[in-house]
DNA sequence: GAGCACTGC
């Protein structure tokens, strides 16, 4: 079987590398593809200049010289980039393709010839025209219908619009419009234009015409993407008529699967007569899974592990565990299914608990942090996969389960990989383990299991147009708003709104504006666009817009973060446009820094992205890349969390599982080597494993919390300061990160006022984060007082049941609550011995230096302490953005730290190198 | 004087 698995991979890499070569044909591929590589790495260098140059001059108030200056500038270090870009790629990669376009343009224009109603007009004139003669056209098709509805709003919308289109039909423009900074359409296709009025203008060219007509295209677009950000007003009413379109060519189609309506609307007509709960019953009938249920039931008999194939709306989830359950597996255990997501595990208990006429919590139940909603007589048990891995270590062979189900496995979370790597079905013949995941990894998962059955279940989904664009995009940015206000203006509103994928909250407040912006000019002129920003730090109130359906006549476009990717579905989004990128967090084990990078998102996670479009019905999906682009630099698959994040919590997981070698244990994909000797290092530093390796008592202790190591500590340790009840208090506050604080745009500096307070005294962001939650604790929990205080609510509801949580299990390591509030010090010592490996040294230019393994790094600006400068700091982490920052730091006194880790730190370690030339340097106090 | 994708325990 395992053979069978490898040589159909084999085989299938083979004919896709042959079928490549057929299409191509030509052995200038090579040459080809790097020179399309390099070009690309000019271009993201010119869109990085041009995002760093418009944001200097957006946030630094410039004089009007200083920012001519700036513009002529970045202009000039754009003209060279360009002029390097033409070098690169003159040959081979223009031959073929810009040829291909300019006899594209040429057939166009030949065929037309400007004529519009017998009028002979420039070409620019022409495009415009022609154009408004589309939206004329399918406007007339849409008054149409919305006559036939009737509806007298929606006619009167049109109307306005059919007249206004009307008026543009007769109406010529100026030449003017053309200037102040607009686009010269005259220019850009004078090489084309010049061919049409001569027809031997061809030959009389030099041979690099067509390719220089081309260059001068891209250059245009190149050098005018910086003018389009600081267009004047008066233009943008334009913008969207003249201003270069984005074209796309239809590629692939991801098929549609079981959209046969008709039946199961007749399915629907049957059962309306019949009570909910037959309902319901008959609903289950027409999910894809259904007809295979013996199949299946068969399946799982005969085999101890499974892969399931099912792609989503399947119904896998929900009728699985049920149709164990009908089959008698739940005499023997418990059926666990565990979800990636808490509001996941949520929702599909309680649609099971539905089908079966069953209350909440009885037979079917869920189980995630801070809420267990399951009893003794509980069956059916969804839960999060890092909840599954919680009750192994109290129960580590599963004893009360006979079947777990791991569904979206191909989501590879930390949680998922250690729950794999302990091969739990290996010391429990008896128990059944389903594994569900994504089509592409389905082989790789029977790999790892070996060679376990794969069972594939089609799924329901409607058909999906991927779109890609014929030359990659210099500005993903723009191309995407360009594109989205494409769609808004071409395609008639309430046919379905647009879902936009950018990176972060900053770039998504750049497209609100620009957004904006452009259509503000266009008033009543088109449909009423609904601008919906949505990411995870997000108020919760402001998130509730994109939920809000879509009034009649307007469109809604949401831009989003990968939230909307898994995480949260937004009905009624026919149009996805995906950049096709994404930020990813990446750790580096040797500096122990953390940093989040914009990269190309994968294959995998651009297919999900796409498939967001055709959940209601036939979407489409426009990608700001090319074909070729996706097929050969895309990853398949997304990086698995275990390779890329700090691993000290899954190596203490491990071993309090009583696993001793890490280095060999068999997970899916092995983490780097180094990331695991890091972890076992800091680990035995913390005192939480022995010379060999075992854990210790401390260890152990560390393991019943949920935290990261260093917190874990900094816990275990405040039993000795008698602080414990502070701590836990500072421990929640940090691993809730850094969404405490909410900083609006346009109010800034009211918003840091209010966070200076909590600094008073310089006592640093440790205690800062505790005097918060002290003071909301006081108000009782008080609303209202987050608001003044510019914090966010919602993160500092989850700190109170983090640390409700954490004060819990105190109890279960035996450790007093007991309150010290008053001396800073013992406080301070406790957060010392968690973090002392975190510990560093001012330098003399402000700057400072880690003790233990020497680096540069600063104190970050959002920090209580960055004016203050104390001369040994300990920190929370280490980020990389724009420097190499410690976030949230806090003073300590070098003699701490010999005496709270002889084994970690020596006297030369913490001496003054000034007091070593002087023997009793020491008076110098700071 | 900066910047925070998303989960989960």
């Amino acid at each position: 079987m395992l053979q069978e698995v490898g040589n159909g991979k084999e085989e299938r890499s083979v004919r896709r590398r042959t079928s490549k070569d057929d299409s191509d044909g030509s052995e200038s591929e090579e040459e080809r593809l790097r020179d399309q590589r390099e070009r690309e790495e000019l271009e993201r260098n010119i869109r990085e200049r041009d995002a760093a140059g418009t944001r200097k001059l957006t946030e630094q108030k410039l004089t009007k010289k200083e920012e001519e200056e700036a513009i002529r500038r970045s202009q000039a270090l754009e003209n060279d980039e360009i002029e390097t870009l033409r070098k690169v790629s003159r040959q081979e990669y223009l031959k073929k393709r810009e040829q291909k376009k300019l006899e594209e343009l040429r057939d166009d224009i030949e065929d037309e010839q400007y004529l519009f109603d017998g009028v002979k007009l420039t070409e620019a004139e022409y495009r415009d025209l022609r154009y408004k003669k589309e939206i004329y056209e399918l406007v007339k098709k849409r008054t149409q219908d919305a006559d036939d509805v009737n509806e007298e709003s929606h006619s009167h919308c049109t109307q306005e619009l059919h007249l206004y289109i009307l008026l543009c039909l007769q109406y010529r423009m100026p030449e003017a419009y053309d200037q102040e900074g607009g686009v010269n359409q005259e220019k850009r296709f004078s090489v084309a234009l010049q061919r049409y009025r001569d027809p031997n203008a061809a030959e009389k060219m030099n041979p690099f015409a067509e390719q220089e007509a081309w260059e001068e295209h891209q250059i245009g677009k190149a050098t005018l993407k910086f003018g389009s950000k600081n267009r004047k007003q008066k233009s943008d009413e334009y913008q969207f008529v003249f201003e270069d379109q984005i074209e796309f060519i239809k590629d692939t189609i991801m098929d549609g699967e079981n959209v046969d309506q008709e039946s199961s609307i007749e399915e629907l007509n049957k059962s309306i007569a019949k009570s909910a709960f037959d309902k319901l019953q008959d609903d289950r009938k027409t999910l894809p899974v259904y007809p295979y249920r013996d199949e299946l039931l068969q399946a799982i008999n005969d085999h101890q592990v499974l892969v399931i194939v099912g792609e989503t709306g399947s119904g896998k989830t929900t009728q699985i565990p049920q149709y164990l359950h009908e089959a008698g597996y739940t005499k023997r255990g418990k059926i666990g299914c565990t979800q990636p997501r808490r509001v996941a595990a949520m929702s599909v208990a309680a649609r099971v608990s539905q089908e079966m006429g069953v209350k909440l919590g009885h037979e079917v139940g869920y189980s995630i942090r801070f809420e267990d909603c399951t009893s003794e007589t509980t069956v059916l048990k969804y839960m999060t996969d890092g909840m599954l891995l919680r009750e192994f270590l109290g129960e580590p062979d599963l004893a009360s389960y006979s079947v777990v189900m791991v569904d979206e496995a191909h989501e590879r979370t930390l949680s998922t990989d250690i729950l794999f790597g302990l091969d739990i079905a290996r010391f429990r013949p008896d128990l059944k383990l389903l594994i569900s995941s994504a089509t592409l990894d389905a082989e790789k998962f029977s790999d790892y299991f070996d060679s376990a059955p794969i069972f594939k279940i089609p799924g329901r989904r409607f058909p999906v147009e991927i779109h890609y664009t014929k030359a990659p995009e210099a500005d993903y940015l723009d191309a995407a708003i360009v594109t989205a206000l494409q769609i808004h203006v071409t395609q008639p509103p309430g046919d379905g709104d647009i879902l936009v994928f950018l990176t972060g909250q900053e770039e998504i407040e750049t497209a609100e504006e620009i957004l904006k912006q452009r259509t503000r000019g266009l008033g009543t002129k088109i449909a009423e666009l609904i601008i919906c920003p949505i990411y995870a730090n997000l108020p919760t109130e402001l998130q509730a817009k994109i939920f809000e359906p879509t009034p009649e006549g307007a469109r809604k476009v949401v831009l989003a973060t990968n939230i909307a990717e898994t995480s949260l579905t937004i009905d009624g989004i026919k149009y996805v446009i995906d950049p096709g990128f994404c930020k990813m967090k990446s750790y580096n084990p040797r500096t122990g820094m953390e940093s989040l990078l914009v990269t190309p998102v994968s294959k995998a996670s651009a297919n999900q992205r796409a498939g967001r479009s055709g959940r209601t019905g036939p979407g489409k999906c426009f990608r700001l890349y090319t074909a070729h682009n996706y097929q050969h630099d895309l990853e398949d698959n997304t990086v698995p969390e275990i390779q890329r994040t700090n691993l000290a919590n899954v190596v203490l997981t491990l071993k309090s599982l009583g696993i001793h070698d890490l280095l060999n244990f068999d997970f899916m994909d092995p983490p780097p080597a180094e990331a695991l000797l890091k972890a076992l290092e800091l680990l035995y530093a913390l005192g939480a494993l022995n010379k060999l390796g075992e854990l210790t008592k401390v260890g152990r202790r560390m393991a019943e919390f949920p935290l990261d190591p260093m917190l874990s500590k900094m816990i275990v340790a405040s039993d000795k300061y008698k602080c414990s009840d502070e701590i836990i208090s500072i421990a929640a506050m940090l691993s809730i990160g850094n969404s405490i604080f909410y900083r609006p745009k346009d109010k800034q500096v009211h918003a840091d006022n209010a966070r200076l307070n909590f600094h008073m005294g310089n006592v640093g962001d440790h205690i800062a984060l505790l005097k918060v939650y002290s003071s909301w604790k006081e108000t009782n929990f008080s609303t209202q007082w987050c608001y003044e205080n510019y914090i966010q609510v919602r993160s500092m509801k989850r700190a109170r049941d983090i640390r409700d949580q954490l004060e819990g299990l105190l109890e279960r390591v035996e450790i007093e609550v007991t309150s010290n509030v008053n001396d800073l010090e013992t406080i301070k010592k406790a957060i010392t011995s968690g973090f002392f490996p975190h510990s560093a040294r001012l330098q003399k230019n402000g700057s400072y230096r880690t003790v233990k393994h020497p680096q540069t790094v600063h104190i970050h600006p959002s920090s209580g302490l960055a004016q203050v400068l104390p001369r040994w700091v300990v920190y929370h982490e280490l980020v990389l953005t724009t420097k190499e920052y410690m976030r949230q730091a806090t003073e300590l006194k070098p003699e701490w730290l010999v005496e709270i880790a002889p084994h970690y730190y020596q006297l030369k370690d913490v001496e003054d190198p000034t007091s070593k030339k002087m023997p009793r340097g020491e008076g110098r106090t700071s």
